[in-house]
DNA sequence: GTTAGCATGTAAGGAGTTACATGATTTT
DNA sequence: AAAATCATGTAACTCCTTACATGCTAAC
């Protein structure tokens, strides 16, 4: 059961997947795809590695002097480390639905199959349609401020359901016609955009 | 100095100062307080109870059992608990501003001036601004989906401006006119809800 | 030569979750 | 009588944060 709180560990394996990369760069990197609320520390980073190279999912690689003297651990994933992310980025129950993960695995969308993508973008919409209905109910008669912020946050969330429903429709006709043969994602392979800087 | 994570405690006390309540029910009213994505678990909210009740800011009270023989241990908000709440909600400085504390904060805008109410407005504003701008900063060509789910997200960020530009102009208009005679406007103490932005 | 940024960690602790445990009362 | 829901808790665990600690290298 890998339960749920993966969600760093899965983020770590698919930056992986691009370039091997040391704890420093892995930070910065992270705190662009997802934009995170505050900056992930190092505090939370490094154990995390330490976890995933005691799970066998990354190893730790000589550097390569040629670029710079400086000392830097980088890792790079392993064969176990590919699969376990595959089958958590497959895996389109429950756990995909919610906040973090879900943008976590749209993030890697261009890695993740059609079929799956769907899926995890119509669970999301009902996931969030739930919510929806949940809070429409309850709407009684209450403080003002408190019915402003609610009547905020249902509109937020409306928003949200509208963009699933438009994707779901791209990924749909995007499907319908790849109905004929070679069809591969733009997914661009360029080499390495200069580490933009986040500070 | 209590710092940040106090957003539970605040929330139980704000909702104490209307009555005294029992836990279980306490659960369900913060519930739906704050809309939290999931929902409040026990093993969250009776330790807190504990901490508050040794921190004097509660107390318990004998069940009045006038309505129902059912066995529950009411709560109930000390002067020093007041005291502590008034406290919290009065200090508009910078944690005031992240999300979990400013929804917090806001729920209770009934019970605080102002002129707390326009810093906490202002600083939340010029916060996701902050968001705003680093986003802005760093948007380079970017995997697809990556690329997507920023723009989303900015979107989302600027939504929320624009929606506390409104509640700061709701604010300051009238307190203009129960400061001074000056303004004669007649507008209706209602945030004007109209807000058709569609993206 | 000193500051700024690169680079890696550890320790203590906060805040919450899940799963476990128990039992009373109301509804069907 | 069974089932639902009310009601209160504890234990183990996860994940993250802050603050501390260290030292290298590039740039000014």
């Amino acid at each position: 059961m890998p339960s749920k709180g993966a969600t760093l560990e899965l983020a770590v394996l698919g930056l992986l997947q691009e370039s091997p990369l040391h704890g420093y760069e892995l930070r910065k990197r992270l705190n662009l795809l997802l934009g995170w609320t505050r900056l992930l520390s190092y505090g939370s980073l490094y154990p995390a590695l330490k976890r995933m190279l005691r799970a066998g999912w990354i190893t730790e690689v000589a550097t390569s002097a040629a670029a710079s003297r400086r000392q830097r651990i980088v890792y790079q994933i392993t064969p176990a480390g590919m699969e376990y992310f595959a089958s958590e980025i497959t895996d389109a129950g429950p756990a995909a639905w919610e906040d973090e993960n879900f943008n976590m695995r749209f993030a890697f969308f261009s890695r993740t199959d059609a079929a799956v993508r769907l899926r995890i973008l119509e669970g999301r919409r009902s996931r969030l349609q739930e919510r929806l209905d949940r809070a429409h109910h309850l709407a009684g008669g209450q403080d003002r401020y408190v019915t402003e912020l609610r009547r905020h946050a249902a509109e937020s969330v409306e928003r949200e359901v509208r963009w699933l429903t438009d994707l779901i429709e791209a990924e749909r006709s995007s499907q319908d016609r790849s109905g004929h043969q070679a069809r591969p994602e733009p997914a661009p392979a360029t080499p390495d955009v200069t580490t933009t800087e986040i500070s």
